[in-house]
DNA sequence: TTGTATGCGTTATCAG
DNA sequence: CTGATAACGCATACAA
């Protein structure tokens, strides 16, 4: 009928049943004491009117100021591991009539600050972090004022919250031992900038590995900063073109054992370079040789910090908990592969 | 300070900085026409009680009822697809300080109906829709109350909307010729449920592309309603248990693509049997040989979705487009396989 | 069983 | 420049 009018509301819809405005209330939310046929006129206003109950509206007159929603703010929605996490959490607050506000931070600390101010300007209920910030002191006024925060993938500083993290230091130690269990010396390390808790933390894991044998790795091998897929493959290529090039290779993250798994292919060296990647990832048992890789079940870490969270909302005043998951090595091939 | 308690409000802060709630008002919108000193008095305050804008209430009471939200319901935001895609809107919304409200509808005609209703009761501006349902006649109310809605890689039936879509049907023959023309002939064809718009044009440009050469596929050799991967899989495995296996293979989506070459690979079969799949995947390029794909260019998706819905917000009435991409086809490799 | 008055946190109006 | 008052759409307390 109307051309673009505003939704109808309670007013309206009393206004055509003839009735008081809170009886629609009464019909809306279901609740008892109203006669049959009373319920039944409204019911038809409402369709009539195609009424929508004001949620917002609803949530601010009612205490507590629960909104409803939670936030996730993620590394990069798109990438697997992020949009595994987003899924487990949505399936665990799907049941409790939660909906979730994602964002991705592209390891941004500005738009990390400025995303959650805008989440707690939307009065979320709670809030799941993979920080791209350092520290988050920003965070504690917030905390004190009562916002649920869970940390994934990388654990807090600077303020008290949950956190359900990896063992990285330990998972990248023994990927590395794998290979150098089979022989090799010259092994590449690939990992982000040493800022990033995850890289920093694989990154000494893989000197770990080299330090319990009382052997030390090249330095020339370690590469830094590295921002992604191409990135690798760039890296790679020139660790190849060394005069002692590595005979085996740790990726510290999945993008980055895309990147350099496509290096060796290029050079026709995917059968005689080994590799072991962090993090395992969809079809890497279809790349050939299949990837060996250092798993962190993402799943099981979405549900825990969906239940962690969950805890929070109902009311869990418990001191803030550090739930770590230690990641399994998955041996498919590439990671078996002797030295030359 | 405070154990747990609620936020502080304007009137808290007014109350702090001895100014009326209006004044308040003014500070935190950065609105003209307050003295710089009970600027700083009131910003004071502001930051003392940990103050927050409380959008919802501010939103409520500013007309036009903006919420400054969107909702995308997608096929399943864990897949690369879906992933994508939410990516392509957040970046377009950022600007606009729009924030998205993400679920996976997993094909499920009801979830989708429920969510839908659920997005409307929280006043969002706008809707990208991946439908689960047949048709979304139900969408006719909401429409008319003025939300814009967009379509992405189904059409809307029983509404009016903007939709972006894929050649489907165009695509899967173009990928089935290209098989025919290398001397195929027993060509399997995997798809998902007919009732699914892409699955059921696909299968069709599959028919259509034997019809063209004056000839028809076997029967025996499509394989309908897979519903991923692991069906994917069974069902290859069984063909090629038949007295006449098929030569090449046809997947209608990325899923099914990567059940077949799983099923494949476990035959030892991925150099002999040809195959070719409908939507490309990150490290496609990678599994050998490497995926022959028909692409369908997600980022160019999102980013039309993202412009014709972002129109809409902006209050373009004209009548709803259908925008329709091109798929390509990337010549890889497992494509190029001839007949046995 | 139904309705009236009041307030949630904010902004618009208009007066001082 | 600043503030009192009403109102956004709805729910709670309390009457009737």
């Amino acid at each position: 009928m109307s051309d673009q009018a505003s939704r109808a509301t309670m007013r309206d819809v009393a206004a055509l049943a003839g009735v008081s405005i809170k009886t629609v209330s009464r019909v809306v939310n279901t609740e008892p004491g109203v006669a049959d046929a009373v319920r039944a006129r409204v019911q038809e206003a409402v369709d009539r009117l195609d009424y929508r109950h004001h949620l917002g509206a609803s949530n601010l007159r009612r205490g507590g100021g629960r909104s409803g929603l939670i936030g996730a703010l993620l590394q990069d929605v798109s990438n697997s591991f992020s949009a595994a996490l987003l899924r487990s959490l949505e399936d665990a607050a799907r049941d409790r009539g939660t909906a979730i506000l994602s964002a991705s931070l592209d390891e941004e600390p500005d738009r990390e600050r400025s995303l959650v101010h805008d989440l707690v300007t939307r009065r979320v209920d709670g809030l799941v972090l993979m920080p791209s910030t350092d520290r988050q002191d920003y965070l504690a006024s917030e905390v004190r004022a009562g916002l649920p925060v869970v940390f994934v993938d990388r654990e807090p500083r600077g303020v008290a919250a949950d956190s359900v993290t990896v063992e990285n230091f330990e998972g990248a130690q023994m990927g590395v031992e794998h290979l150098l269990a089979q022989g090799h010396r010259r092994i590449a390390c690939l990992t982000d900038l040493a800022e990033i808790y995850t890289a920093r933390d694989r990154r000494d894991g893989y000197v770990a590995a080299f330090r319990a044998r009382g052997i030390r790795p090249d330095d020339q091998l370690s590469v830094l900063g590295l921002r992604g897929p191409a990135a690798a493959e760039a890296a790679v290529t020139h660790l190849l073109d060394l005069a002692k090039p590595p005979t085996a290779i740790f990726a510290g993250r999945n993008d980055l054992t895309q990147g350099a798994v496509r290096a060796l292919q290029r050079r026709g060296l995917s059968q005689s370079v080994a590799i072991v990647g962090f993090d395992d990832f969809p079809l890497a048992d279809l790349v050939t040789p299949a990837l060996t890789v250092v798993r962190q079940d993402v799943g099981r870490i979405g549900r825990l910090t969906a239940d962690l969270l969950m805890a929070r909302l109902d009311g869990d005043t418990s001191p803030p908990q550090r739930v770590v998951v230690e990641p399994t090595l998955v041996v498919r091939g590439s990671g078996e592969i002797p030295p030359a």
